[in-house]
Formats: C-alpha cells, structure tokens, sequence
DNA sequence: CCAATAGGTTAACGAGCGCTAACCGCCCTG
DNA sequence: CAGGGCGGTTAGCGCTCGTTAACCTATTGG
C-alpha cells in the first residue's frame, strides 16, 4: 500500500503543470501540447486522465476553494479562543497557501469566468463560504465594522495577501519567513485601520 | 477646433470596449469581431484604427502605465510638502484610478505577459519607475523600513487598492466616496504596521 | 499463456481565430 | 462637379487549437 509521501500520480503532475502553464500564459493561451510537453507527454495522451482541457482547470479551481474553505473551518475550530487567534490563524494559513502554491493563487481570481456555469457555481460558493468566516471574525475583533465594510476590507486584505505573484524576479525577496511575517503585519495593520 | 471635453473618437470607442472585453474574458478570450460589434461596427473594420489585436492592447497598457507613472510624479511634485501628505497624495490617486477605470486595472496586472517584447519592456519600465515613487515616499515617511521590504509593501498595498473589481456585483457597496475612504485607511494602516 | 486493460502514440478533422483582399459609398475639397 | 481618401462592408485564407479515431505496447490477473 502507498505511504502518504508517495511519488505524484500522473493526475497530480500533470495538475501542477496545468496551473503553472495557466497561470503564465491564461487558461487560453496555453494549448494541450504544450500542457503534455510539461509532463513528458505529448498531446492528446491528456484525455487518458482528463475529460478535456476544461475539466482540468474545473478540478483546480474547485481544489483550491475547498482547500482555502477546509483550512478556513480548520482555524475556527482548533484555535477557538479569542477572535483575535482566529484571524492571526486565518491570515497565516492564507499566507501559507499564498507563498507555497502562487500558480493556485493568481488562478483562482483570475480564471474563473472560464468554468462551465455549474463549475463557477460551485467554485463561487466555496468562495463566499470562505469570505463569510473571515468577515465572521473581523466582526468580531472590530465590532464597529459595518457588515459590507467588513466585506470589502477582507477583499481588499485577499488582495493585498495575494500580491506576492506580482513582484518581479530580479527584485531582492525577504526570506520566505521574513516575508510572511511583513505580509501579517500589513494585513494586521490594515485590519486595525478600520477600528476608526 | 474640437473642445477638451467631445464625444469619444471611434478610436477611444474602441480602446473602452475592449478593456472592458479583455478585462472580463481574457485577451484571448475576446475575438475581434466581438469588440467590432460592441462598437457597432463589424469585424474587420477595426484594421482601419489599429494595426492589429495586440496593437489595442498595448496601447491600453502603455497608456494606463503612462497615466499612473504621470500622476504620481504630479503627487510628488505638487504636494511638496510633508512625505505624508505625498503619500496620501499617491494613494488618493491611485484609489481614483482604481475605483474609476476598473477594467484598465484589471488589464494591468493580468495580460502584460500578451505584449510583444519591446512593449512589454516598456510598460515595465513605467511600472517600475511608479514603484519606485512610491518607495522613496515609503521609505521617507518610515525610515527604519529596509528598502525591499518597502517594494514588498508596496506591491502589497496595490494589491489592496486594486481589490475592487473582485468585488461580487451582488454585493451591497458602500458610496464611492465612502469606499475611497474605507481603502485609503486600510493601506495607511498596512504601512503604518511596518513601523514596528 | 492469453487476453484485457492502462497509458501511450500519430493522424486528422472541424471549428474558430486574426487578418487580408476586394469592393463600396459618403463627404470634403480644389 | 470630379475625385480621393476615410471608414466601412463581406468573402475568404491560413493557421492553430481542442478533440477524436485508430493503433500500439506493456503489465497483469485468471
């Protein structure tokens, strides 16, 4: 039987591919070719393990959301203190999926539109899910915060967190720590603004 | 002679529809003839005003470049005053920009990647040239803050003022002036945390 | 040992794309 | 009043792309 450290299965490969790919170029600027070159294949040898090119971008979307959505839940329920460790726990655990997995980042505000109706559904569902725990918890911290003001700080906070695709390669980066601390005090700070 | 404030030219018909097309499907997820049509005409007519697909597009991105890079030199030559205030300056225009033209923030960090190379270099020069504007402010407003940390927070605070468009149109949005307001202090209060 | 299945290959099709060609009417100027 | 350019039109070309078809090989279970 396989351990959990296994060798990637084909599906995984050529998943990490896909995202990477799409997340350079856009869902439509990448070809499946292209795609199967990435994992030493070439072609239509994808459809032994996807239905076609939009499925692989659906299972993505819907993996990440789910996760972002498991971790959510994750974080309200084991750090049940005080709001204030919820929202430090919800911003680190955003900051790990921002850091580690950048490709699933930019896809997932950036390709959307291109699901199947009830793909983007679906996908917008796990989204709003995971917005509502946040705003949960920042009303909580700040309970002077207007609800819809509430809602377009946490967007504006996603953004600010999800920024990290967007710095140039030559720039100079922190270390990896040294930038997830930077990034929690800026959402931090961000957040403490509101309290007028 | 024409006045300032004339109907748009065909010209800028054009570059509206298609930031918006782009903006909401992908570059190349728009064909030519869908942004002919939302300008009443069809198709190929386009090829009177522009060389080509890619010649819309990086006019839209040179330009939304330019307007930046020139209004935040505007910020920093006007409000010579306190760096504070310059820095206010900068993310009062940056808010109005984002809050105004959503789509050509939309393009502007997601399609740079279609340009051709001598455009793209060129759009992101400007960028960097922006940036840079708003590090030196950074750095002069909190001194203790190094200076890749500061590029860091700055791309991060785009991030934040550039959330807008993510936003659900099902949404209840605060006024205009009252979300200008509510994302200037989310990103003085980022920066304001990077002072320890 | 044989046969079925998993996982590839190449060839090719059909649709959609950007773009060009060829043509046309209107307005404006000499 | 002639004529030229501006700003459109439609037809169609050539290419690329996603997908399918047909075929091949290795592993594996009865």
């Amino acid at each position: 039987m396989a351990t959990r450290t296994d060798a990637p299965t084909r599906r995984e490969q050529i998943l990490r591919e896909a995202a990477r790919l799409f997340a350079e170029r856009g869902f439509h600027g990448v070809g499946v070719d292209e795609i199967g070159a990435a994992v030493g294949i070439s072609g239509p040898g994808l459809y032994r393990h996807f239905a076609g090119k939009d499925a692989m971008l659906a299972e993505l979307l819907v993996g990440i959301s789910g996760q972002l959505l498991t971790g959510g839940k994750r974080c309200v329920a084991e750090a049940d203190g005080s709001p204030e460790r919820v929202l430090d726990a919800l911003i680190e655990g955003h900051i790990d999926f921002a850091l580690d997995d950048r490709s699933l980042i930019t896809l997932h505000d950036r390709e959307l539109d291109r699901l199947r109706d009830t793909d983007r559904k679906l996908v917008r569902q796990l989204q709003r899910q995971y917005v509502e725990i946040w705003v949960d918890v920042v009303r909580k911290v700040y309970p002077d915060l207007a609800e819809n003001a509430a809602r377009v700080s946490v967007h504006a906070v996603f953004g600010l967190l999800n920024s990290t695709p967007h710095l140039s390669r030559r720039d100079a980066l922190p270390s990896r720590t040294a930038m997830a601390e930077l990034l929690h005090s800026l959402a931090r700070g961000a957040f403490a603004a509101t309290a007028t």
